[in-house]
DNA sequence: CAATATACATAATTTTCCTATGTATATAAG
DNA sequence: CTTATATACATAGGAAAATTATGTATATTG
């Protein structure tokens, strides 16, 4: 929540660094290493993470194991040999838009 | 187009950012000059670019002077007292977007 | 004369996210 | 002991934003 209309298209691609970095992840986990990570300025909603989860694995760039721990269930999430490369995809095209952005906004302009 | 499913959420700060800066330009003008300062990376197509000056002009924060020029016609658009206050808004949403996705995705750290 | 550039517009669709809701267990507060 | 909060998942319905695909029209270049 809170502030962040732009989100759009760049979900999956936090979704995916995270658990490039992290190797396996669950839903709630994702969701707070997020808030943790950036102070609380950026909350995923359930409503959000878990069709774009659902939607990664129905790709086959996300498998599945579920675990159970203290009578509640987790859904761990890992990338597939697609999943890495996905990932490397989408880091490129976000560094390219954000270096693009800073630009057109006078933002920390790309020097060089 | 080409590369730039990213673009959801900041087409309007784009646009408000280049009329902040230029005082008036009219729609095809906003296309050349995007693709321009991005090296032809960022292409903004007709379909979402008046569709989303119409919305801003209907939001009071755009106002509208029609021209003649060689017989075609130039709808120039510019900012109203409150698209200046939106600007300010907008850009200041993007930075900290930007900040936020900087450190989730490891891309240029913030120092501090 | 054809292709490209300039200049606007919009309908229909798709993508992506959010809101609201629902289920269920564990723990902390009072 | 009861209530609120945290943990943990899921999905239906709706909204917002951009794209695709058209359409109109004039000027310029080859």
């Amino acid at each position: 929540m809170s502030a962040n209309g732009m989100l759009k298209g760049s979900l999956q691609t936090i979704i995916l660094k995270l658990l490039h970095e992290n190797d396996k992840m669950y839903g709630y986990e994702i969701t707070q290493k997020v808030k943790e990570i950036t102070n609380g300025e950026i909350k995923l909603t359930e409503g959000s993470l878990y069709p774009s989860l659902h939607k990664m694995e129905a790709e086959g760039i996300l498998s599945t194991s579920t675990e159970l721990v203290d009578n509640r269930t987790r859904k761990y999430y890992s990338l597939t040999k697609e999943g890495h490369l996905e990932v490397e995809t989408k880091l490129e095209e976000a560094r390219s838009f954000i270096g693009n952005l800073q630009v057109l906004l006078n933002l920390n302009p790309k020097l060089s």
